[in-house]
DNA sequence: TTAAAATATGAGTAATCACTCACTTTTTTA
DNA sequence: TAAAAAAGTGAGTGATTACTCATATTTTAA
């Protein structure tokens, strides 16, 4: 019901770093774990049908990973320590100056990398997404790691853009407020609202989307 | 756990007509429900604990309710009987040719009328938001009901502006999925998302939205 | 090969869950 | 005012919950 540590990302984040390799059931509890989580969410799935979905005994599921909790964040800290990461990373390449990437470029590279992204990881985005719409704490923690790992570079790309008169000389905390829930919540329609997902080539889908965030910032 | 019924909103919605009035332990029930609906959601939220909260015997939920799940609804119905037809009228007489609203007037009146409702109902927007991330039934009843009673209204105002060339000349459908979730995910991060809201008033929020909204979609 | 360590098991446990029901109290009706 | 109806009560119920632990099996190491 509660977490009881005050750091959880943060702890996460670094202690699931030495983690030994899992065993094969393991895996089969994390595979079940994060299929039922992502359908009828944390809150509504029991242990015992977890370890009936993987094949495992109940005990197992404790033997590994002490609480159900525990189990909830063995899910989603791998995610997270491959999703800011590579977020940081593909923006700094995109921004790179050699490249003379427009501003629509760069949000389009974006659009289609988290697309991507997401759509391989789909059940646990659910997951995520679910979750920290019930816990504050996890959307804080999680802030500051994006402010930690990923702002730097977007302000950069921002500054890049407004130098080239592509954006208005507003504050980039301003333009991010803007920008990114657009671009958030049409990931979130797509993969955690939507029953399916349309067949209308990615490419297609951000064109338009990438036209409206582009156009909409200018003149704000 | 499970919904038993085909058609919840429909029959929700017109049962909900002729339920008589509520005794005052009624209202201290769906008072306590919301709050706690609101903050911890409804599967973490016991009926024993909404009981202690208002100060009613469990068995008065019972013999109210039936069970946990008539309870969200009755907390969740009103809500939605109040904010379509609100939000039909509102987007009638906002396009009411006589007042030769521009698309941006018409963007701006929504948004402000939406989200003082929102704020006047913070609670059960919570619940309802975090409900629907769970619930797709839920989703595409809404959604029916949505299309029934608004997708019109809406309809007129689009093929309205598209006539003053304030709008590019694409299905409506189209146009209304670029729009309509920018200007949900503002609400959802404010009232759900944010731990306070924003001191800055209404109207200047509103602007940078509207803009946004406005010059993205012209040339999509 | 064998001892030790790690992994796996499932019956068992206390707590909590949504919900029931026989009963009392309050309100409405006639 | 008396009878009927409605509202309110709280101890009790079976089911389910997350979690434990003594024991068994498998893997690793010497």
């Amino acid at each position: 019901m509660e977490m009881s540590t005050h750091n959880i990302l943060d702890q996460m984040l670094s202690e699931a770093k030495l983690s030994k390799k899992d065993t094969a059931k393991q895996q089969r509890i994390l595979h079940a774990a994060i299929a039922l989580f992502a359908e009828k969410g944390f809150a509504n799935t029991s242990t015992s049908e977890i370890a009936k979905n993987s094949g495992v005994a109940e005990g197992t599921i404790f033997r590994h990973y002490g609480t159900k909790e525990n189990l909830l964040i063995a899910v989603i800290v791998p995610f997270l320590k491959q999703s800011l990461p590579m977020m940081a990373k593909e923006v700094f390449e995109e921004i790179n100056p050699s490249k003379h990437a427009r501003f629509e470029d760069f949000i389009r590279a974006l659009f289609l990398n988290r697309m991507r992204f997401f759509r391989e990881n789909k059940d646990i985005f659910r997951v995520v997404v679910k979750e920290f719409v019930y816990r504050e704490e996890l959307r804080t923690e999680l802030l500051t790691h994006v402010n930690k790992e990923i702002v730097g570079y977007l302000n950069q790309a921002l500054d890049y853009s407004k130098g080239k008169g592509e954006l208005p000389d507003r504050p980039n905390g301003y333009l991010l407020k803007l920008i990114f829930p657009y671009i958030f919540s049409q990931f979130v329609i797509r993969f955690v609202l939507s029953a399916k997902e349309p067949d209308v080539p990615d490419e297609v889908e951000a064109d338009a989307i990438v036209k409206f965030v582009v156009n909409g910032i200018r003149s704000c």
